[in-house]
DNA sequence: GTATCCTATAGACACACATCTATACGTCAA
DNA sequence: TTGACGTATAGATGTGTGTCTATAGGATAC
């Protein structure tokens, strides 16, 4: 299910660096970190409530869903005219436990 | 001791934001995931052992240190010519709790 | 002091990216 | 079918960044 050991643990792989790093440069924006902060702590979000929050364009949020749908950390579901978005725990569960310090362990 | 609420327990807050963009910023990048991870993996390293396993230049292997170092997730220690390296585990912890999902908590 | 060696900085360059405006795409309601 | 509305895509633009070569900084040894 994981992709690889915790980053502490050993030496991390070239391809597996390539797949987290995919994951974590999809968090490392401050826009896009407020962005999945809003639809993680809400269950579910419209992509119609998202733009007046952030302070930034439609198409801006639309492009930010799509980066962190890319690498799977959020999911997509149309209904109508409308698009609602979900946090995919499990995948963000992975990251957290990849970043685990030996200390937690 | 962290900067803020796990990013799933209520929208985070821009400032905050920017604080945690810049830590995950710092792992976002393979190279510079590879490279912490051989620290964090071994304990302390010098710089001088860093280059070869990387395949990039000295230069390069300096400018990521600093990146890490910056953003206060490595630590850096000079004996005579050499430079060590050590990962703020505490640091990394933070970042990891941060991260932690809903199902975890 | 001078040479040697490890590390950091300077500067350059190609590429990636966050954002915008303008526009296309899709869905529902008359 | 046509209009309205939510969403996505296209294209442009300025800024950021990963990497390199060349060189400076700084510590030890002779």
């Amino acid at each position: 299910m994981d992709c690889c050991e915790p980053l502490c643990c050993e030496p991390l792989a070239a391809d597996s660096a390539s797949e987290m790093a995919a994951m974590l440069k999809a968090l490392a924006d401050p826009t896009r970190l407020r962005l999945f902060s809003l639809v993680a702590s809400s269950g579910e979000q419209c992509a119609c409530d998202l733009t007046e929050p952030l302070g930034v364009s439609q198409p801006t949020v639309s492009h930010h869903l799509k980066v962190l749908t890319d690498v799977d950390l959020v999911s997509r579901e149309q209904r109508g005219k409308w698009v609602y978005y979900r946090a995919n725990q499990e995948r963000l569960g992975q990251l957290s436990s990849f970043l685990q310090p030996v200390a937690a362990r």
